[in-house]
DNA sequence: TGACGCGAAAGATATCATCTTTAATATCTT
DNA sequence: AAGATATTAAAGATGATATCTTTCGCGTCA
């Protein structure tokens, strides 16, 4: 482990004959990727210094600095300075990728209809995941959550903040991380800014709908806790759609 | 429209008490990325050019140069050389998000298993979608890809392809760009690299699968057609569970 | 434990090369 | 001769190189 691969040992580097790259940098980012995707680069592997990339591929430092740049942006690599620095394969992290992918929901100006409606086709499945999978180190943390969301009922924010955590441990419970990375990814898309139609009585009754979904994945039932989940998130897009119609990415809760 | 942000417009440009950002660069990413959530840089507004933006975070080229490759990377900016060149807002690109999270997946190693879940969830909301919203020419579109499908029985590349494509067509149809997107990534990490167990009777009962799954489209069975989608998928699931236990990014079809 | 030194990225400055737009100029056509 | 077109020149911007100073992390040695 932690190895240096071929491509990055070897003295000369020639441009692949039709070298689609336009720029410098962007070779040797696409080096990198493909040896990512060949599996012959794996996390935690070397990639070598700013000095010894670009001497590597016969170029300036700048240029090594520049797709180091655009790869660490990409989240495949981390950089330390100091001695023993340099750049070395990341693993990967999800929040980094949660945040790309909101900027680019952002970006293309998706509604909040979308992407409750993609959220709805997470969380459903996660909680059927949850209630064959989840171990009980997950129910006693969703316990958990209930308790302190409970304790929270009268303080709207705080109380959403818990209902997303709430949200966010099904899905880990479900052993997915896929479903992880993406129902982040839309949490942090819809991030709620205000609450303004939280009352006590709808956080009670969301409180409810939890506790019993904990419940259905305790006792395995996956297909109820599926349903259950349906249900639960059909009704908060409707109440934000009714809200707000399509546009702005304000308010999202539970 | 297209027009400059405050932000980099004003001559000078303090950075924030409790700048978090390490790096010089990094503070500018963040600056942007702010006036993106904020919404008050939008797609096509223009950023400035390094020097310009250089000059009013008072740092070298070199900075600037860091934290454009970093936009960049982001699908943030789009970069044009020559005179009236610089940065501007990108729209976002889907493609671009389906990469890097092809490349996040992969650095995690998520299993074959994970990803196939998550493609199912996607897919079957998918499919209730487009049952509920998709038009005449999603119709024709989703048509036209089963004759190529059919045309291409023999040659199991072919075929493979043209029913990712078909699969990605039914996202379409549902007109929720985010489903798209979560789908163009799936498929990119599980590409199909082998197709050892395409046979030809396969083939052609995926191809009236999805035949079938036309007709409950156009017939506006959301219920049934999430069904079969349901199904569908989960029999390929199986298939590829079995063939190869976890390990490995190898096929991906239908 | 602390101070020192080394190695590496972070950052600055200067310079040249290359590309792109714009405009001025030259040439061709009518 | 006037207008349309092709050519050329200049300006402005990124791409790339070289050299330098500063800052930061790590290991070593006292």
């Amino acid at each position: 482990m932690a190895t240096v691969h071929p491509l990055f040992k070897d003295e000369k580097w020639r441009p692949p004959a039709s070298s689609g790259a336009a720029t410098l940098s962007a070779q040797i980012v696409a080096s990198v990727r493909e040896a990512l995707f060949e599996g012959t680069l794996k996390p935690s592997d070397f990639l070598g210094t700013e000095k010894e990339i670009a001497a590597r591929f016969g170029v300036s430092r700048i240029v090594a600095r520049d797709a180091f740049r655009t790869l660490q942006a990409l989240g495949v690599i981390e950089i330390k300075v100091g001695a023993k620095g340099g750049a070395r394969v990341a693993r990967g992290d999800p929040r980094l990728f949660a945040d790309a992918l909101a900027i680019q929901l952002g970006l293309a100006g998706i509604s909040v209809r979308e992407i409750l409606d993609a959220q709805r086709a997470v969380e459903c499945l996660a909680a059927e995941l949850a209630a064959e999978h989840a171990t009980t180190a997950d129910l006693s943390k969703l316990r958990g959550l209930l308790a302190q969301a409970a304790s929270t009922l009268g303080d709207s924010a705080a109380f959403t903040r818990s209902s997303l955590e709430f949200h966010l441990a099904v899905a880990e419970a479900s052993g997915n991380r896929v479903l992880v990375a993406q129902l982040q990814s839309l949490q942090y898309v819809s991030w709620p800014q205000r609450n303004r139609t939280l009352t006590r009585t709808v956080a009670k009754h969301i409180l409810d709908v939890h506790g019993e979904l904990v419940d259905l994945i305790e006792a395995r039932d996956a297909k109820a806790a599926r349903q259950l989940m349906d249900d639960h998130v059909k009704m908060i897009r409707a109440r934000r759609v009714a809200e707000r119609g399509e546009r702005g990415h304000d308010e999202a809760c539970c």
